[in-house]
DNA sequence: GTTTTAATTTAGGTGTGTCTAAAAAAAAGT
DNA sequence: ACTTTTTTTTAGACACACCTAAATTAAAAC
């Protein structure tokens, strides 16, 4: 139960880990590691060492990572804090909703219980972040919601849409001027390769 | 005015320099600012050429440091930050008066201008902290308003606590237990040692 | 105005998190 | 199955921000 303290580095490591993991299933190889990060892998085996040592992580050498339980917990303490502030920037700061990433990469490293604890109760206890995605509480319960992609519904299909992964500036100014965000009823008129 | 991006440890230094310079006169001793941040003369001494070559201070060796104009604009700055994250923190997260402090101390290094800006707006752009200290605006500038300190107010004389300064876990209980903060009109009964 | 003491700086060392270049292991191609 | 390519790791180096121990300078004491 003792909260583990860990540097901004080996947070922001063990949040890709996880990312890259699918909730903690699959194995994450160096290279996926090293490309998310822009780090050379190089580095990334010396970190994986490090977060190997703490029991965040399991690894074999040249076999590959595998997030532990205690990692998942701790990776998902790291997410609910990012979430969180994005929820804060979006709704009280009035930042756009492409522009909250960067600035809550930054806030998520701030770790005190307190900080998070009472964000969480002004901000009314939100389910979802700005994106979409799910915020987990504070015991790293999070909501799997099945939800399909886009590129798999046929022409003439409809859905609502309730989560946005990719974060380029490109794609959130198409959407932008699509008026498509979070709630949206789309059509799929016809596909094209973007 | 391009934006100098300094690191969390140099943000220490500066402020600490201005902090113990009175708002830039002073000129302030390696060992002074080595007690402050709890960190070795030597060390000081490293950071301080560090600081100098960016020009926020100016030093001569064994004679002491002086913060530059540069230096001076670039700290208030950093109070600035500091300052309205323990606004947000007391008035709309409800910490407790002595707990905000040292969260501050984190979040002030989150260091994007929509986010100082559209907080200060958010706050209804507050003058003083919980404390009672001036809050510097956008362009550095403050407010630095005559007050004297309660130890030399004489007995039966009264006052109206508008700062404290002291910050140890102690001194906030005693306060708390006299129902004393900013605001509070005091009397001077007697006057012991603390 | 020496001598003693205190403050400051220099020199050399450490852990963290990164790098490049080279070696080792695993995967892919034929 | 052997060779080539790709992935991963090791080895050695560097910047940052700290440290201790020793040297230097300034200030204080006498």
């Amino acid at each position: 139960m003792a909260n583990i303290i860990l540097s901004k580095s080996e947070e922001n490591y063990l949040k890709s880990i996880y990312n890259l993991s699918d909730s903690g299933n699959k194995i994450v190889t160096t290279n996926s590691i090293s490309k998310i990060l822009n780090i050379e892998p190089a580095s990334v085996t010396d970190m994986i060492k490090k977060l190997s040592k703490k029991n965040l992580i399991y690894h074999e050498k040249y076999k590959g990572t595998k997030i532990s339980k205690n990692g998942i917990t701790v990776a998902l303490q790291i997410i609910r804090r990012h979430r969180l502030w994005e929820v804060f920037l979006y709704e009280k700061l009035n930042f756009n909703w492409d522009e909250i990433h960067e600035v809550a990469e930054e806030l998520e490293h701030v770790s005190s219980d307190q900080l998070i604890d009472n964000l969480d109760k002004y901000l009314k206890y939100p389910k979802i972040d700005p994106h979409g995605d799910p915020i987990p509480n504070k015991l790293g319960e999070i909501d799997f919601v099945d939800k399909i992609s886009i590129s798999d519904l046929k022409v003439k299909e409809k859905g609502i849409v309730s989560r946005i992964i990719k974060e380029d500036e490109g794609f959130f100014n198409l959407l932008n001027k699509l008026k498509i965000e979070i709630g949206t009823e789309v059509v799929i008129l016809d596909k094209i390769d973007y």
